[in-house]
DNA sequence: CTATGGCTTCGAGTGCGCTCGAACGCAAAC
DNA sequence: GTTTGCGTTCGAGCGCACTCGAAGCCATAG
């Protein structure tokens, strides 16, 4: 399956609204590839706070290096890394297995198949929860478009 | 716009797998229509725990009354108001937002314009949230599509 | 008659993911 | 030369939504 046929595909789930040409140039393009950003630069481009950044730097998630000055310089490596660590904490991920999963990518390439095992599983997940949304969403649009009304299975609240 | 409709959009919205016919039961169906439930009773069709259901009321979000032995008695109205809660909560709505919107249903038919816009805003934020999750669901089939090759605009990790 | 099981209250504890504050270093701007 | 601003470390604190444990009441089963 392309790329294309990818997003073709999320652009028809996503239905009415049309995703801004901002987000998907965000899910296909590395970003800047300029090298060594700072912390502020990153953060802003990831949307996250300073903090949090040097919180999954803690937590193992991601090594950064040092200038000169002590200062943290975020290199491609690493901003690739954090793209990656933040989109799937957006689509929740927990912490605990991305720590595990960068654990496994630091341990080689044998680890492959248990990495795939996860992402299979995480896209799973990510499914299930789409179905949950939609359905809470249906009954949601069906709860205002009857409120006010007396039929429809919900009691009006 | 019917509930067939609503169901009909949710059914396309979630795409390949079909739903099983149990979900779309729990949608429309108030449910056991038999008055008194107990709360082990209440906790399982809900699918929550007994403690979570104390919570609630203890949180303002219910009123249960009591039988003679001081056991919590689960009429309608009480299995009602937590189907809508626990629908919402799954959502993602936060218990503060619920706690103001079973404040504004116990003040009265005035405030019926004001939980209309809670409702409206809420469907806003589950729409954004499946837009979120389908992004990153076609990020990571991507991603799983060419584990182990180089193309992409994603790093292999 | 006791044991089991389900319920009660109360308050404390847990897990997660940040989030913040304090105290400090360095450098370019005024 | 001091002020402004961005960075550093460390550890503590927070908000949310549960989750649990202890101690006790009551009824039905064996």
């Amino acid at each position: 399956m392309s790329t294309d046929d990818l997003l073709t595909r999320a652009l028809e789930a996503i239905g009415d609204d049309p995703v801004s040409f901002e987000a998907i140039r965000r899910l296909t393009d590395p970003g800047p590839t300029a090298e060594a950003m700072t912390i502020a630069e990153v953060a802003d481009l990831l949307d996250v706070s300073a903090h949090t950044l040097r919180y999954y730097e803690r937590e193992g998630l991601v090594t950064v290096t040092r200038d000169g000055l002590g200062h943290r310089v975020y290199d491609a490596a690493a901003v690739r890394r954090l793209v990656f660590l933040t989109r799937m904490r957006l689509s929740g991920m927990p912490m605990r297995d991305l720590a595990h999963y960068v654990d496994l990518v630091d341990a080689g390439d044998a680890t492959v198949p248990e990495r795939l095992d996860m992402l299979i599983e995480h896209r799973d997940t990510i499914r299930r929860r789409i179905r949950e949304l939609t359905l809470s969403l249906a009954a949601t649009e069906f709860k205002i478009a009857t409120y006010g009304g007396e039929a429809g299975p919900d009691s009006i609240e």
